[in-house]
DNA sequence: CAAGAATTGACGGATATTGCACATTTCCTT
DNA sequence: AAGGAAATGTGCAATATCCGTCAATTCTTG
């Protein structure tokens, strides 16, 4: 039994059951518990897995964005990917030619790019798959911020400089979230609501993403105040309450049509 | 049995369970364990697959390099793949653990990054590609600076901030060159030679990677003097007078054996 | 057929990995 | 809150593996 062999087996246990304890490991490998940590211990290293008290968990590791070499379409499994194809296909239409735009980094903001191929603009972005994918496809010019590049959540992000992103400035700004409530627009990850929020004082005019399913009231971090926003873009089966509570505090709302096949059942 | 069967066979084996023993490949092969060892070394220098304790793995990074490559890029990097294998591997284990450095554009700093994959790192780099490599092989710290992306040379580049290059400083740095003459390390491209220069001065020591092909009298734009290397790493079909000039120049060079039959190389 | 080159197998020093023992920490029960 | 049991990390010895060198064999070539 080898090292390799060893952590594809602990690998496939761990995804399989969600939780593996040393014991269950040490039975399968045929191994000493010490060896059975040491494997732990690099794997989570690389981010594999997470160690738990008496064995390890699996990370949930799939990534919101995606990695380079992947198909964008692995969304398809995603709830709602029609209504956000819909809705990044609007925020491409508010782009004008040649303009200077921020884009953030997410799931829905990402189907963005394809759209924007063959438009002429100047795109920054703190996530590199967007990044990568606006050079793989697009003809845009595609600027990036210096910093870290954190793997967990894709993006690009400086603790103290402000670098490139002090010397720009964007007419229109397009972001994603993780849900949009009264309270304001939410986010769960602390390093991208840092991220996203550098960014905002950059642009002119904040566009959120948001399709219907994200008008659930939800704990998390307050990425900005609803006023913050320009315009959110969702699609039509958004709730009329919340729709009319946007436009309350002074927020455009543009709504594309939903797709009506597409049940609630993912 | 030939040597190209047992290569055959040592693939289709390694493709086939993802890792692969050296006991299993003697059982399969009959051969004795050196020459397992052999085959697996030559076969790692035309990065085929992946050489681990005990036997070898897999290596699975093809279709990521042609999403991300372009063109120049995918070209560059068949001619002379063995012995740039060979150069970015001993570049690898001349960083230090834990330490920090830097690694320049190319198509043979690129292939450091599966050399680079379980060290713990540092790593600031102007490449696109090899920032996205490592950050989805690797386990390093990724650091990229701040600028537009140039799609054509595949790198960030900033024309007037120096940004988070200006507070990183790396032990070590890594470059690769388009040619190298008693004039100088050369490059074509000037958008490469101001990365490059600006990336030097962060460095306590600049470490060429430069095969044996490159060693011939060309135009071109010199990135630095010789003099401003510490270390050069080539293989051993670089002429001597040359690998005498760089010494005289107070330059370390060392050498990795180079393949005598080069015509199996794709 | 003979000489030369390439390939293979074997030996020894260096390196990496594994298992065990023990001090320390963490978790659970009382 | 306190005690005990389980779990964890680390040093150390044993084992296995890796790399370079050298002799023996096989293959090629003149």
């Amino acid at each position: 039994m080898h090292e390799r062999e060893r952590w594809r087996l602990i690998l496939e246990a761990v995804t399989q059951g969600r939780v593996v304890t040393i014991h269950d490991l040490e039975r399968i490998l045929q191994v000493s518990p010490a060896t059975v940590r040491r494997d732990l211990r690099r794997l989570e290293a690389n981010g594999k897995l997470r160690r738990v008290h008496g064995g390890a968990e699996a990370v949930d590791s799939d990534k919101k964005h995606n990695l380079i070499g992947q198909e964008p379409f692995e969304h398809a499994r995603l709830k709602n990917s029609q209504e956000k194809h819909a809705i990044a296909k609007r925020a491409a239409a508010l782009c004008d030619d040649g303009a200077s735009i921020i884009i953030d980094g997410g799931t829905t903001t990402y189907m963005m790019v394809e759209y924007l191929r063959d438009r002429n603009l100047q795109i920054l972005t703190s996530s590199f798959p967007i990044a990568a994918a606006l050079i793989d496809q697009g003809k845009a010019r595609v600027i990036v911020p210096g910093g870290e590049v954190y793997r967990q959540q894709q993006v690009i992000l400086s603790p103290f400089h402000d670098g490139i992103i002090g010397s720009f400035f964007a007419t229109k700004m397009f972001m994603g979230a993780q849900a949009i409530t009264p309270a304001g627009l939410m986010q769960t990850d602390p390093v991208l609501v840092q991220s996203e929020q550098r960014l905002m004082k950059r642009a002119e005019q904040v566009i959120a993403l948001v399709d219907s399913s994200k008008f659930v009231q939800t704990g998390g971090l307050i990425l900005c105040p609803i006023n913050e926003l320009d315009i959110v873009i969702t699609d039509s089966n958004a709730p009329k309450s919340a729709i009319d509570m946007l436009k309350s505090a002074g927020v455009e709302v543009i709504l594309v049509p939903a797709s009506q096949s597409n049940a609630e059942a993912a």
